[in-house]
DNA sequence: AGCACGCCGACT
DNA sequence: GTCGGCGTGCTC
């Protein structure tokens, strides 16, 4: 069967029909049409699920399983533009592919219940066909004469124009001169304007943007990796494909890592369209998500920049998805539905047959093997747009530069940093560590300050004068005395936030303005956006920021970036722990030297002979990305073959542990499978859940997911599942541990 | 996931 | 005597 020949899908009264709920079960529920409507696949209803209603979608032809009587009818076919059928087999194949129920996916296609309600009308005023006797007074003129003259307004608006206040409005409504009426606003969408002239683009940036813009206009699925050094303007490329489609009124969707703390990215894109894009995230409002789904399914919002969830929005006609910052590992959702936003991106693209763009200048390792093989198209930008020169870097060798314990700044580093505020220019170290210290340990008795609810320690976070846990959210004040001894003022921090090298620096340099950087301290848009603009005013000397800071800003004026630990990510053994480090380096390090002044980069280590250090400094990328390549292909490790994680989680420690001992003992021998574990997950105790893991290895070719099916189903039959334990399955992880 | 039904401890 | 704790079972 091809996809255009679709099955059964209108349903007339009293006939049976599937409809698909937004709760993790996983079962397509059977109802009846009532009498008074037809539905079609994909039109959103309203049904009795138990004692509650829920808005569900018509999935297709019940499966008859369930006898007549005990059917219950539609209660209401909603006023929405149905989901299309792409979008419901978009939702099938991420559900069978992460092995998560159908419901729990079409929740997050569900996210704004609310945009399916019929859309409240907003009392708006306009002059009553009869006028009654009534005083009138200028102001009460001036507002007939509004109304009469235009369309009809609300109260608030008509006492703009009418230079009045709103209750002289609604006075008159209330004296009969004017009729109430309920009017539906569909906010008009400012939309970015394709025609407006685009910078001039290099000979490299015009040949890549020309192949996107071509494939962009030929539509049919195409996978491309546009992989250009931090500078090259890659950005601009994209663009020029994203105007092509704008000119076929079509819609774009471009996904970012952490589109909060885009602000440059919207000014770059509204300096080229003249309009902002629609955002999608998680820090909208419930008004502002409910106009922006409405706009983007009726296709008046026609490009949408948004975090992986804006992947489930319902474009009318997508014709572009763009994935910057490819390599991100925030494009994995590790809750829930576990799935990689990228991967996925590919996958809707490819079911709805048009082009997908991947960007990076730092491309992950599947990515950059899938460009190599040919299976995806491959845009290449080696050169700094404009003549701009990478910058240099040096690593500072830790082991000779005798630090005091409570010091992170070698003197090299002071040098350099004394040097660039000298010629009036701009810093950013950088240390992946929120909070002033990782660890707090009571000097007297060794106690240490400990999560109630996760393995990890509780981190101090000096600004706010209290302890974090960064797993579940735990919060507490610093503790006066010793838990354990009772000492006071005995505690002790361990290791270096970036709060404590901003006091660090602050002593070094009395006089700089320093700005610390954390996801502490940005916590919005506004708060980014604000930061962004002290640093573009200069008003800034030195940032000090975790990886918040890494991402793709450009500051004129910086030309120095100080790595404080460079082999921070490097601990833990992890095979991905080298490739992460290295993209994390590489894009800090492309913070500096942008503008017409050259950059420096220094990286302290402890370990300059580390393949990622030496690759950092000599500059040359693909030398140690092909290494990295080899090792994984050695070890059948991804993209060489599959992975996947069994977590096993509970309240209950020693079901957990009888539940990860019973899945492994169950485990599949088919030949080309290997079964790591039980081991305990990465952090044993996570918001109170006592977790194990297993690690699934599978040879290029085995399909994981039927084999899961059927472990979990023997798992079943034999008894073997204990209450109270959640099995989670993540596909394709991102640790390989 | 919700939500109801159901069976055992501290309160007006 | 009731209010309420969360165990378990169902939802077309």
């Amino acid at each position: 069967m091809t996809k255009d020949d679709s099955p059964i899908e209108e349903f007339l009264p009293g006939m049976r029909c599937g409809v698909l709920l937004p709760v993790p079960l996983g079962q397509v529920y059977d109802y009846k049409v009532a009498d008074d409507m037809t539905v079609r696949a994909g039109d959103f209803v309203r049904v009795s699920f138990g004692p509650r209603k829920l808005v569900g979608v018509v999935w297709g032809p019940g499966a008859g399983e369930i006898e007549d009587q005990k059917l219950k009818a539609i209660v209401e076919k909603l006023p929405a533009l149905p989901m299309t059928a792409l979008m419901r087999r978009f939702i099938a194949w991420l559900a069978n592919y992460t092995l998560s129920s159908l419901g729990a996916v079409l929740k997050m296609a569900m996210s704004v219940p609310d945009a399916l309600e019929s859309p409240k009308g907003v009392k708006v005023y306009r002059v009553a066909a009869e006028m009654p006797d009534l005083r009138l007074t200028p102001a009460r003129e001036r507002v007939l004469a509004v109304l009469k003259n235009g369309p009809p307004l609300s109260a608030s608006d008509a006492a703009l124009e009418a230079a009045c206040t709103p209750a002289v409005v609604t006075g008159l409504a209330k004296a009969g001169a004017l009729e109430e009426v309920s009017q539906i606003q569909e906010p008009q969408w400012q939309n970015p304007d394709p025609t407006l002239d685009g910078p001039s683009l290099s000979g490299d940036q015009h040949a890549a943007a020309t192949d996107l813009v071509a494939k962009t206009k030929s539509g049919g699925f195409a996978a491309v990796l546009l992989d250009g050094v931090p500078g090259s303007g890659k950005t601009e490329v994209y663009f020029e494909a994203v105007a092509e489609a704008l000119k076929h009124g079509q819609q774009v969707l471009v996904l970012l890592p952490e589109i909060a703390l885009s602000s440059q990215w919207l000014g770059r894109f509204e300096k080229r369209f003249g309009a902002p894009p629609a955002q999608w995230h998680s820090e909208l409002g419930v008004k502002e998500r409910r106009e922006t789904w409405r706009a983007v399914a009726d296709g008046r919002a026609q490009v949408v920049v948004g975090a992986r969830s804006a992947l489930f929005l319902p474009f009318k006609d997508l014709a572009l998805i763009v994935v910057d910052e490819e390599h991100d590992p925030a494009f994995k959702q590790e809750e829930g539905v576990i799935y990689n936003a990228r991967d996925m991106a590919v996958v809707r693209a490819h079911l709805g047959e048009i082009p997908i763009c991947l960007v990076s200048a730092t491309p992950s390792l599947e990515t950059a093997v899938n460009a190599s093989s040919g299976k995806y198209g491959l845009l290449h930008l080696p050169q700094r747009h404009g003549g701009a020169v990478l910058p240099a870097l040096d690593l500072i060798d830790m082991r000779r530069e005798k630090l005091p314990a409570t010091r992170w700044l070698s003197p090299s580093l002071i040098d350099a940093l004394t040097e660039t505020f000298q010629a009036g220019e701009q810093a950013m170290l950088f240390l992946n560590r929120r909070g002033y210290a990782p660890l707090t340990l009571c000097r007297t008795c060794g106690f240490r300050l400990k999560c109630p609810n996760c393995s990890a320690w509780l981190v101090e976070h000096r600004v706010r004068g209290r302890l974090q846990c960064h797993h579940c959210g735990h919060i507490d004040r610093m503790p006066q005395q010793c838990p354990e001894c009772h000492a006071e003022h005995s505690f002790h921090a361990c290791g270096p936030g970036v709060e404590r090298v901003a006091e660090e620096a602050i002593n070094a340099f009395p006089d700089a303005r320093v700005a610390l950087a954390s996801s502490d301290t940005l916590t919005g848009p506004r708060a980014a956006q604000d930061l962004v603009a002290r640093i573009e005013r200069h008003d800034v000397d030195l940032i000090i920021g975790t990886q918040i800071v890494a991402k793709g800003y450009h500051f004129p004026m910086l030309t120095l970036v100080g790595v404080v630990d460079g082999d921070l990510g490097l601990a833990g053994g992890d095979l991905r722990a080298a490739e992460r480090t290295y993209q994390l380096l590489y894009q800090v390090a492309g913070r500096a030297g942008r503008g017409q002044h050259p950059g420096r980069v220094l990286v302290q280590t402890f370990q300059p002979d580390h393949p990622v250090m030496q690759a950092m400094k000599s500059g040359v990328r693909d030398q140690f990305i092909n290494a990295e390549i080899k090792a994984r292909e050695e070890l059948y490790m991804p993209p060489f073959g599959r992975l996947v994680a069994l977590i096993v989680s509970g309240k209950v420690e020693a079901a957990v542990e009888a539940q990860a001992v019973s899945l492994a003992r169950m485990a599949p021998g088919y030949d080309g499978i290997e079964v790591l574990g039980p081991a305990p997950a990465p952090l044993a105790l996570l918001r109170g859940r006592y977790r194990r893991r297993l690690l699934m290895k599978l040879r290029p070719g085995i399909v994981p997911q039927p084999i899961i099916q059927e472990w979990l189903a023997r798992l079943g039959v034999a008894k073997r599942r204990e209450k109270g334990v959640r099995i989670q399955i993540d596909v394709d992880p991102q640790s390989f541990l």
